[in-house]
DNA sequence: TTACAATTGTGAAATGTTACACTAATGAGG
DNA sequence: CCTCATTAGTGTAACATTTCACAATTGTAA
């Protein structure tokens, strides 16, 4: 008992939650099993059944996991039963993207604030954020409490800015920028690099031939 | 003699290469060690070393690597000795943040088109790209033989779009739609969902109390 | 009521990955 | 030429993860 869950099966805890918010919103069944999400997400069930069994018990023998139960069991292992407010440091292309995308809403995660350098950025309007000035971020993430933010500026700032706001309170980052970040143990950081990705998969192709 | 590479050595790759060329940019050094590149990382360097060992012996005993014959070898190795034509489907925000991106220039990677559905945004020009309509897209991919995609499109759309730009030749995906893909075998699928990055942190967070 | 197909949770076995610890090589400095 | 600090490559041990396989439970249908 009390032992530490392995990060790679947390890693696996939001896949399942996705899937089986699809799964809700299809609306046919309110029950799912481990070899159908396994099915839907090339995983073998044997995994999925002991993913879940170092949380608790969330299935019934012959019948599966009612799917809103799990759901809501996820929710609550992943902490997103309340909701994140997030900051997005950056607000170029990807900035713009970011404040305009949907998806976050509804997942656990209301982006509240966008920040840039940049005067010229400063003050337009994002889906209905102001794009504040980025010698306002310290203070707000303070004042605010706020944990998670996404840098999404160029790879020059970024382990700057990441020492800031990790200063001022940040527990979270997601980092788009093209550079590995350092920062201070109980400080968690994902890297979303598309050209690490894109790499990664070359691997296994064979090149054109020119 | 003939084993299979793990997965999970061809992941670390990349991210030794983008390291090397930082170290290759900050130009004072002309070599480096398993110690130093691991330091950078946050990675033992006997891992480094026994992820090399694999592909060859590319350093010296006492001195290191030479950081400019290991950037060579590793591009060699992930095929990025050629540059890979790249569609990007979808030119919503995300994917005109990908279009404006000059990031994948000099990392192997060239985007040479853009595609929507949408009606208004096709024609418009994106960084010298102009966006083409969606139902070119197949014949672009056979005439073309391009091999890499990313995905920027809704969830809805994203399985189904999966299923042409495969048939047509596509043997790379990256994947920014909020779902899980499925491909035939050799495939390579990679995905991308920043909420799934960000729920993957919360679990360690202590959430805020409201 | 009984038989049966479906399914979970889980020890144990199999497999995969990382860390250790050592040998051998290298170059610098006396 | 010798000594020493540094470092790669690697066999093996330690550790981690996945898969297997099965008992126990459930609901359904005869």
């Amino acid at each position: 008992m009390g032992n530490e869950i392995p990060d790679i099966v947390i890693g696996r805890l939001p896949v399942y939650l996705r899937a089986l918010t699809y799964i809700a919103q299809e609306g046919e069944k309110t029950n799912t099993s481990s070899h159908e999400l396994g099915r839907r997400l090339g995983i073998s069930s044997a995994q999925i059944r002991k993913d879940l069994s170092h949380f608790g018990e969330f299935g019934k023998q012959g019948t599966g996991y009612h799917v809103q139960y799990l759901i809501e069991q996820l929710r609550q292992i992943l902490h997103l039963d309340v909701e994140w407010r997030v900051v997005v440091i950056g607000a170029g292309f990807l900035g713009h993207a970011l404040a305009h995308y949907n998806g976050f809403q509804h997942r656990g995660f209301d982006i509240q604030w966008i920040f840039d350098n940049n005067s010229e950025i400063v003050g337009r309007e994002m889906n209905g954020l102001v794009v504040q000035h980025i010698d306002e971020l310290e203070d707000t993430i303070w004042e605010e409490k706020i944990q998670v933010a996404i840098l999404a500026v160029p790879a020059e700032a970024a382990q700057g800015l990441t020492d800031l706001i990790v200063k001022a309170g940040i527990r979270a980052i997601l980092n788009y920028a093209p550079i590995n970040l350092t920062v201070p143990d109980g400080v968690q950081v994902m890297h979303s690099d598309p050209v690490i990705q894109m790499q990664r998969m070359t691997y296994y192709l064979v090149p054109p031939k020119r």
